[in-house]
Order: structure tokens, then sequence, then C-alpha cells
DNA sequence: CTTGTCTTTGCACGTTTCTGCACGTTACTG
DNA sequence: CAGTAACGTGCAGAAACGTGCAAAGACAAG
């Protein structure tokens, strides 16, 4: 067992346990207390855990948070996660897509935002496992891999038994004549199978994707509520969209 | 052995394993321990892994996470887990339960195995979608958060669709009289479905849980083809079992 | 085939990190 | 308030580390 190691699955049992005992952990790893209280001590000073005498318990829950989000430099993509979390209401069912943006999204709906998410995105599930009062429906199908997400005649099938209020949209292209646009045929269909199946979809875009355009078309620009983006976005291209007749919404 | 084939294979085993130690490494591969110390940090300097003393760990802190997960007892459930993907042979369709132990199943299909995994549990589908040739498919349905699997009609519905050659099952108890069981009514169904569905069932059982038995039966002890588990298994518990007619495989 | 260059690898050596023990101190328990 | 368990500190041996260097092999040019 790598030193490094041990103190991860210190603050893994931690999580799991609710408490540490340094005679406890000493045992089962074979080491003696000294190098345990070491790692406590350690940790403590980290600030990762809170030490009693005897263990230690899990630090302020205010502190993990911390640390969490200060790990992540996607400004951008949480900026318009949090921003399509926030259009969420109570009991709606809303339909997410694959991606790190839609993945921001879930993690930033409210702890006590009562709905339901139906996805295809096995990722954006297991991170809403967590969640408190989320209902989480999996769409099944055939995994593809390039992006993570079920596919295939299945996937339609059950999308095609779904009716959603709203649908966030990932795409990897916003472009004012080509409209929204992503690299595979595929994936293509089943977006434009749930932007069909959604009273309203909103396109996940951080600014980058404005102006770009790929192979296949999901849908076009019109067939959308609004382009989510974050204050960074190239103010022409948010320009050319708006005069394309097209909703933008730049977060804060 | 090239070099840049070495680094594919200490990054391999670093997804493999969760954690790769230098000595170890030296002994395996027949070199001393100054190259591969310079393999680490050239793979570290790349940011393809996070370099600690004594070996390294994953760079990105989601597998790092969930191979902590595991837990202390991670040992068993790695060797469990390798057993079982053993015993896939190429072309078979495989259904895989939810848990810890079927990760590590997953995690040690051979690179260049094709076959096709069935399986109601997004962690298990995100896990096999950087392996390059199994296929995946996935079961939807209503998550059930507790264990991260989709349950309800949805799943059933669609389990009942798939015949699969073999199933892996996960249990919280295997005992001689009460049979497996697990703690959730619901699981107990998706799980029972499956075995239905399997042309042979296999369950991944890690020493701890022989003898013990959970609230809702999944099957009786006949109904499945062997118990796998792990060398440190009570003798006392695996002899009960076999006088009950089960077979009972142990890792090496 | 020979020569020169570049890469790879192992070794030597000084440095850093990890770990357990000894010892004195501090915190719980009855 | 006494006894015990947990604690922190200093220290030493062991293990791991990085650096510089030289030998061996790969490879292209001549």
């Amino acid at each position: 067992m790598l030193a490094a190691q041990r103190k991860d699955l210190i603050l893994a049992t931690l999580r799991t346990e609710g408490r540490v005992v340094a005679k406890e952990l000493a045992a089962e790893l074979e080491l003696s207390e000294d190098t345990i209280r070491r790692d406590l001590r350690e940790l403590a000073a980290d600030g990762r855990l809170h030490r009693v005498h005897g263990g230690a318990l899990p630090a302020s829950p205010a502190v993990a948070d911390f640390t969490v989000r200060t790990g992540i430099r996607q400004d951008a993509k949480v900026a318009v996660g949090r921003l399509a979390a926030g259009l969420v209401r109570p009991g709606q069912t809303v339909a997410v897509d694959g991606g790190t943006t839609a993945q921001q999204l879930v993690r930033h709906l409210a702890a006590d935002l009562r709905a339901t998410v139906v996805t295809h995105s096995p990722t954006i599930a297991v991170e809403l496992a967590t969640h408190p009062s989320v209902e989480v429906i999996i769409v099944g199908g055939r995994l593809f891999k390039h992006s993570v997400v079920a596919a295939g005649a299945a996937a339609h099938e059950a999308i095609g038994r779904i009716s959603a209020d709203l649908f966030f949209l990932g795409v990897t292209g916003i472009h004012p004549t080509a409209g929204l646009t992503t690299g595979d045929a595929d994936e293509a269909a089943i977006k434009r199978a749930w932007t069909q199946r959604a009273g309203e979809t909103y396109v996940l875009g951080s600014g980058e994707k404005i102006g770009a355009a790929s192979a296949f078309e999901v849908v076009p620009l019109d067939a959308v509520t609004a382009v989510l983006t974050d204050a960074d976005a190239p103010e022409r291209g948010v320009a050319e969209l708006r005069t394309a007749g097209v909703e933008v919404i730049r977060a804060g």
C-alpha cells in the first residue's frame, strides 16, 4: 500500500463510516499507530478532516465543497451549467444530454429540488445518484463509447415513450446558418429525438462552440427555445445568432 | 519491449489496479527501478498519472476516488473480479450486476476480448466506455440510488428481451439455507430476472458475505452455477455451502 | 562496412521521505 | 486523583528518490 493511497483510503473510510479510529486503522492497514497518527495530523492540517482524540471525524461540509469547486477550472461550463440548473422548476421532467456541461448542470441542481431527470448518459445518472430528491430515469441502449451515452434503436424507442418539459441539448457547433451540429450521425439522431419529445429545448453552448459547425445537423436554430452561453462568449457570434432570430442567454 | 509500449502497459495497469508500485513494475518487467522511475516521471510530466512516493496513482480524481471507495477489503474484490473476468469467452453475451466487485470484474476483462456486456449499472457502463473491444448494452429504467442501478418496470421489460450466456450476480448474503439474499426487494427482483435470462449464473461473493443473510431472497442456491470467492473466505462457511451442493470456486 | 549521433538503460552517490521506536506529555475514565 | 490510553517529538534505519555519467544498442549518413 502506497503512503499517498493510504490517506485517500482514510478519507474514504471517513465518508462511509462517519468516523475513523487510529487503532483500528493501524490494525487494518498493518502499520504502527504512529504512522496513522501522522497521517491524521497531516490531513487535519490540510483541513481534510477533523482530528479528535482517538481518531478523526469528517471536516465541515463547507470545506469539502470548497475544495471540490476550486479544483475545477472549467469556468465557462460551470457558469452555463449553473444557469441551466436555475431554469428547472419543481415538478418538471427534464431530459439531459451527455457532456461535461450537462454534468455541471446536474451538479448545480438545488439540493431540495423535486424533479425528474431523464438521461441517456450513464455519467449523468451516476452523478445524480447522490442527489437527495431528484428522480432519475435512465434511457438504455447500445453504449456509444466516444461520448459515453446510450444510442441505437433501443434508446430511440425509450425516448419515444417519454414527454419532457425541458431538454438540455449539448452540441459541438452553433452556427447562424449551419444550425446546431455534432460530430456523429447516431448522436445527432438521438438529440433530434429528444428535441421532438420536449416542450422547450435549451442549448448548452459555452463560448467556444458559437460560430463553429460540425458534420451532422441536429436541428435548425429555430427548433430551440434559447442558447445558453457564458459571459466570455464572442460578441460577434452572439450578435449573429440574435440576428438569425435565436434567443441567447448569457451566464452571469 | 519498447519503451513506449512499456508506458502504455504502466497506464493500463494503473487503470485496472488503481495504483502501480515502482518496485513491482521493475520486477515484473525485469528492468531496474531507475528506468521505471524515469517512465513514471515522464508520464507524470505529461499529466497521464499522479506520481507519489513509491509509485503512482491515476491522474483523474474520478478513477482514484472509485478505487478508494471499494474500501479496505479491496484485495478480495479484486481477486474475485479477476477470477470472474477469466470465465468470459470471446463472443459471449454477459450480463453484469452492479456493485464494486462487478466493477473489478469488468476492469479485468482482457483488453482484446470481443464480447457483449449487458448491464443495468451506469457505473459499469462508464467503466467499460474505455474498453477497446467490448460492446456495451445499457439497460434503462428508474435509478435505484442506493446501489446505483436501473430498476423498475422498464428495466424488467428490457431484461426480458435479452438472453445472456453468463450472468454475474452480486449479493449481500450467501447462506446455506437462506440462499442468496440482498437488502432490497426491487433489487432482488431485478437480479432474479437476470438469473432467469442467463444460461449460467456466477455469484460474486467475497469472503465476508459467506454465511450472511439479508431480508430478500434473490434465488435459492441451486439456481446458480457456482459461487466465486477469495482465498481468505472462511473455511467453515465454504464447507457448509459445498455440503449444501453448491460449487464454490476460490480465487488463487 | 564504418563512423558518428542519439536513445536507452543501469549504476553510483548524495538527498529526501517514510516508518517505527523511545520517551516525556496530555487527555480521558472511574 | 490515579491509572491508562492516546498523543507529539526527536531520532535513526530503511527505502525511495533525483542527478550525473558511462556503457550498449539503434540508426542514418557516408
